[in-house]
RNA sequence: GGAGGAAUGGCAGAGUGGUCGAAUGCGGCAGUCUUGAAAACUGUUGAGGGUCACACCUCCGGGGGUUCGAAUCCCUCUUCCUCCGCCA
């Protein structure tokens, strides 16, 4: 959510800047700015009223102490209508908050200056590009006939189990899966991250906390009879570790990682991209999570950035990077750069981390602030990225790995797998 | 799931209807002393709204109510603790 102060004081920048979303949101911050002045003319005359009230309180409290009933009493009848008064402003301050806020729920963050123009992921900028493409044998095989091949992630059992989207990983498959989530969180945690292991149910502040709600409810699992959420994202509880904190500069930067499944409902998607891992319900990830001082956070962005190439490179996958532009950034984000492994048997490039700085959008939902040299409070910037995703790079791996004679396990996997080949 | 108890500032912990945003201790910060540190002493130290700055207002787990007045009384929800039941 943006900041009230951000709008009042920089009304025009900010219309600007929301262009690059190809939104016009004048009318919106108007909006915004003029229940920001009833709000506050509310809440000023509910504090006079308020105030009046509370000096004749203990007015009437000496007089019943010193003897003066009647005198009291005659008080008591005065406070009658600032009661009423102060019961009309109330309900009027909460109702005029709610609507503001609302407002505000619906207005995205500010793309940094980096975000190129553009309506689609068409207009995405290619930043960044390394790894060879491989020459793949004849007849090379897409990583869901590869799986039916080497009976190592079974599509049709999950449906039986769950539905569509839900696969059953078997052996060699399982155990490669197991492996990724080991190697990248020890990636992770050598690279300073702390792991954590958290709920895969949140609550609904969490869900408006990292900005998933009220946005985005459609495509959340939600466990009505006790009102959770399955998680789309270890981002959502891992961020939300900070909700209503206060940090000392000292405490920077924050670093987390974990892994966790994923659950998306991925409501209107359909047709060939969907096929296999390429897009599920259920999926694993492991996510690194960080929290900064805002003067650092675009350093800390590139150092998430360098360390996800690092584990592209390990993985010896061709890959490149993309920024976002900004009809592609998503809701809550600043500037995100997604990392895309290209799939030789598919023929296209696949999204396997999406790296993004929030700045303070989150933190002010959030609530989560620093105390700065002059000790007071800040808004602190959150950041998070993939480090990775599962599904994608097992399907990189399994269709560019492909050779007459099973699929290669990238050299960093053996360890962690204990078998170089899938046969 | 059943019975009982509890929820107060970073932590511990007082406060059972009025002058309580809240004693006291610890911790934090600043200073005195010291070559330096420790100890001791002094001061300071919750969050938010509002204002040029003050004033002023709100917050004692959340919500609602009683009252002129609520941390304190009532209702409700949530969470934690103890006991019982069930159980990976």
């Amino acid at each position: 959510m943006l900041q009230l102060q951000v709008i009042r004081e920089e009304k025009a920048k900010v219309i600007d800047a929301l262009k690059k979303r190809n939104i016009d949101a004048e009318s919106m911050l108007n909006g915004v700015l003029l229940l920001d002045e009833k709000r506050r003319a509310v809440q000023t005359r509910l504090d006079n009223v308020l105030a009046e009230s509370n000096k004749l309180s203990k007015e009437i409290g000496m007089l019943y102490k010193s003897g003066k009933a009647q005198e009291a009493n005659a008080l008591k009848e005065k406070t009658a209508t600032l009661k009423d008064e102060s019961k009309q402003l109330g309900d009027d301050l909460t109702n005029t908050a709610e609507e503001l806020q609302s407002l505000l729920y619906q207005i995205p963050n500010i793309p940094n200056n980096l975000v190129p123009a553009g309506s689609s992921e068409e207009d995405n900028e290619e930043v960044f590009k390394e790894g060879d493409i491989p020459e793949l044998v004849e007849n090379a095989l897409p990583h869901w006939e590869l799986a039916k091949k080497y009976d190592i992630i079974d599509f049709e059992l999950g449906v039986k189990i769950a539905g569509a989207g839900f696969p059953v990983y078997k052996g060699k498959g399982a155990r490669l899966q197991r492996a990724l989530i080991s190697y990248f969180l020890d990636k992770n945690t050598a690279a300073g991250y702390t792991e954590m292991q958290v709920p895969h149910l949140v609550n609904e502040a969490s869900g408006f906390g990292t900005g998933q709600l009220p946005d985005k409810e459609g495509q959340m699992y939600h466990v009505t009879a006790d009102d959770l959420y399955l998680i789309p994202t270890a981002e959502v509880p891992v961020t939300n570790i900070l909700r209503d904190t206060i940090l000392q500069e000292s405490d920077f930067p924050v670093k987390y990682t974990g892994y966790t499944p994923c659950f998306r409902r991925e409501a209107g998607s359909y047709g060939a991209h969907v096929r296999g891992l390429n897009r599920l319900h259920q999926f694993d990830k492991v996510e690194i999570v960080r929290v900064e001082h805002p003067s650092k956070s675009y350093e800390a962005l590139d150092g998430m950035v360098e360390h996800v190439k690092n584990i592209l490179r390990e993985l010896e996958l061709p890959y490149r990077i993309l920024r976002l532009c900004g009809g592609d950034l998503g809701f809550t984000a600043a500037l995100t750069y997604d990392f895309e492994v290209f799939s030789t048997a598919q023929d296209r490039w696949l999204e396997i981390s999406s790296v993004s700085n929030f700045e303070t959008y989150q933190a002010n939902r959030l609530k989560l602030r620093y105390k700065d040299e002059n000790g007071k409070s800040q808004l602190a910037h959150t950041l998070n990225g993939s480090s990775l995703a599962l599904p994608r790079v097992l399907a990189g791996i399994l269709e560019n790995n492909q050779t007459n004679n099973g699929i290669k396990i990238p050299k960093v996997l053996i360890p962690y797998c204990g078998f170089d080949t899938i046969d």
